[in-house]
DNA sequence: CCTGATATGTGCGATGCCGAACACAGTAGT
DNA sequence: ACTACTGTGTTCGGCATCGCACATATCAGG
């Protein structure tokens, strides 16, 4: 079996909850372009990322789309599950294929509601993904095309292991909610500026430095808050003194 | 003592809650643009909109901003207190005024950590807001001037008592992140049609459903949203076995 | 090798929004 | 009544992006 990168969410889950939500859990493959969620849909699995990425998208009527955010392994997608709404507003596709540990919502929920350090976790996640949600919006309005490209393109990279990456200007544009030529144009000065080479569908970043410059702040506002919740995960898994994991629930 | 409007979230508190947080709430009086947050800044209370509107704002470095919700009676502001997170990544400012319930960070902490019910009631509400944060987000990258001011007037109808909103134009485009002389173009198209009148920060809506068919669909699927919440909470109110309901007024 | 599908490149006019500058009109203060 | 301020109306050039149409390049399969 191939040794996937682990799921920053799921490693620092208390042992307990490992041991409870084993049986529930899969680890499964998905390819490029999978749609796990669509749109209004009741969910019945939340997945927590290993070597992949989840691209969560807004829809409009007219069939534009944004992206509203970019899961890695550092999150979870199906945040609805705990959040109270039986679905979600919107699609979820994978972006970059990989591995996913697969929950039913039922397990996760319990979890949730059994172990107050998993909701700790969970919402301390879900803060950082509406700061991201938030920026996204802000950076759609404000900034040109070549930065919100250059920011993709980093985030990208940060949840990826390596300097390539998969993706078409097509599938670019969707993210974005710009015109298939416009990120054709806007790749290309970056390519001209040695910054990246491309060919169908595989990106490669050879000047990070560089392109992190060309960004706009976005980028490292989403990271810093990424890094944020990194830092402050491990906390939660400190043994207590002697005291039981998990102390006093109200019953209600 | 002025009767306001109460806010949904307290209203479907369980009593006992009430209690226990009775001697840190406080109805307060808030005026237009008073700024209850400041993007970075740790934040002490939240606060329940009683008939006041508060809107949150993302600013990005070169000053520019976008709204990102509105919260009235419906909500509260301050979720980054029970997510997590010890500061707010945006801006909240008193879009109108009017009085509003806080409430000490602390004290809204233990009750949501305390009492499993305040926790669904609040998840509930951060699921909401979410769905509409999304929703703004493509709205501001998708649709034009023109109907984004359709959508903001009727949600901000919809938070408020009457037809009569008060807002600048100034602000207004500094809630949708477009220039001013853009808002008086799309206000003037609306008054022409018979939509609208405003003068100087004043604005009555006399047509409003003629108002809705030239707003984008935004504003319906946030109303959903927003009713489907609605909808959803009285149900955790139920009484108990055979517990008696309690009064809808917030002793205070 | 040919064919079809996918991915990318390019050009063009149209347009919605921007930035700046300025004029004018209500409103408030003294 | 005068002044200062705030809110609104208008204009004009500029530009990023759009929508569309079409050309080219690369790849996959029979």
């Amino acid at each position: 079996m191939i040794n996937p990168l682990e799921n920053k969410l799921l490693n620092v889950l208390p042992l307990e909850s490992k041991g409870r939500i084993f049986t529930d859990l899969n680890l499964i493959h998905l390819p490029l372009g999978k749609v796990i969620y669509e749109s209004g849909q009741d969910l019945e699995f939340v997945y927590f990322p290993a070597d992949g990425i989840i691209s969560l998208f807004y829809i409009t009527e007219d069939g534009h789309s944004s992206q509203i955010s970019a899961v890695g392994s550092e999150g979870v997608v199906g945040i609805t599950a705990f959040m109270g709404g039986g679905s979600t507003p919107y699609r979820a596709e994978v972006q970059s294929a990989g591995f996913f540990y697969r929950l039913s919502v039922t397990a996760m929920l319990n979890e949730f509601n059994l172990v107050k350090r998993v909701r700790i976790m969970l919402l301390s996640y879900t803060q950082s993904f509406i700061a991201q949600m938030a920026q996204t919006a802000a950076c759609n309005r404000h900034h040109s095309i070549d930065q919100q490209l250059c920011r993709l393109l980093l985030l990208s990279m940060d949840r990826m292991e390596n300097n390539d990456l998969t993706m078409t200007q097509e599938s670019i544009a969707n993210m974005l909610g710009v015109r298939r030529e416009g990120v054709t144009e806007a790749a290309g000065k970056l390519q001209k500026q040695n910054v990246i080479t491309y060919s169908r569908g595989k990106i490669t970043v050879t000047d990070r430095k560089k392109l992190e410059k060309l960004s706009c702040e976005c980028y490292d506002v989403v990271k810093n808050e990424t890094d944020r919740l990194d830092a402050s995960l491990p906390k939660l898994n400190l043994p207590r003194n002697n005291a039981p994991c998990y102390p006093k629930e109200m019953p209600i």
